[in-house]
DNA sequence: TGAATGTCGTTGACGGCGCAACGACCTTGC
DNA sequence: GCAAGGTCGTTGCGCCGTCAACGACATTCA
């Protein structure tokens, strides 16, 4: 091990300030879901996933992938909102070991009644904040952090 | 509830990249610790934040606000801590009610060890990518909304 | 074709975390 | 001085997530 290039002050409280403000910015947004809606945030990701994907199905493969979780996440989540109605299970044709989600239409409609509240409070905490070129600027930080990490299985 | 102002596609994008970036990167750090140092992310932070502390040592209290946790979780974290050795509890002198924990030696050599691979982890996931204007741009940003979320109870 | 290898989704075991309740202790206000 | 109410740290409970192992099925390749 070489000899370590520590983080300047400016990258300490750069990084400090993202983990807090991240942490915070989290629970804040799970605490309006959960209050408003009685979800987890991984349930809501996945709502907005499958109401955006081709006949509102997906495979839990590649439902797992696109919230960043495990299969194992994907099943628990995807039995989760089965037992509220807000998904069905279904096989798929192709693939005789695969299982599709599909989102239901009370599960739209909770989406629906959803979304608003939680945009609110992802703006009332963090847009509102931000000037546009802040957006872009965080747009950009982010995508390339994601695409950093994403490389080695995209 | 009023018309909904839903998000530019600008921020759309700057959302999921923040909130997809964010998830790769404490997960990688996450994994990085775990592997290298047997430790979670919560633990390693305790660590730090201990041994940034006067004499090494912070009431219970003070340390679950400052790793912005709970109580529980504060307890939780120190009782592994201390069944490892890193830390070890004593009782508040001004208040019979209060426990300190305080960083033992063995625990300031297992962050010295550890340090150095974490801070090389956090460089080649995020401050490699930025220029020196991201980061400042980030730290802002960050800062904005951390303190907006830290108002209510400071 | 058929065996080896890989992938799919699920489950059991395990651990982390928040919530609520608890006993112990402190503080306040009369 | 003392009762009422607040705060301290801990713990039982339940939820959620990952990991490892599994049976079922697909794919590969000789």
């Amino acid at each position: 091990m070489d000899e370590v290039r520590w983080l300047e002050a400016e990258e300490q409280q750069a990084w400090r300030a993202y983990l807090d403000g991240t942490r915070l910015l989290i629970q804040a947004l799970d605490r309006q879901l959960e209050a408003d809606a009685g979800i987890s945030m991984l349930d809501y990701e996945v709502l907005v996933v499958l109401s955006e994907a081709p006949d509102r199905r997906m495979r839990m493969r590649d439902l797992a992938d696109a919230v960043l979780s495990t299969r194992s996440g994907a099943t628990r989540a995807v039995t989760r909102l089965e037992r509220l109605g807000w998904v069905r299970r279904t096989e798929c044709e192709d693939d005789r070991r695969g299982t599709e989600a599909e989102l239901t239409e009370a599960g739209a409609a909770k989406l629906a009644a959803t979304a608003p509240g939680h945009v609110a409070a992802v703006r009332a905490n963090m847009f509102d904040l931000l000037t546009p070129a802040d957006v872009a600027r965080l747009r950009s930080i982010a995508a390339r952090v994601r695409d950093h990490l994403l490389r080695p299985a995209p």
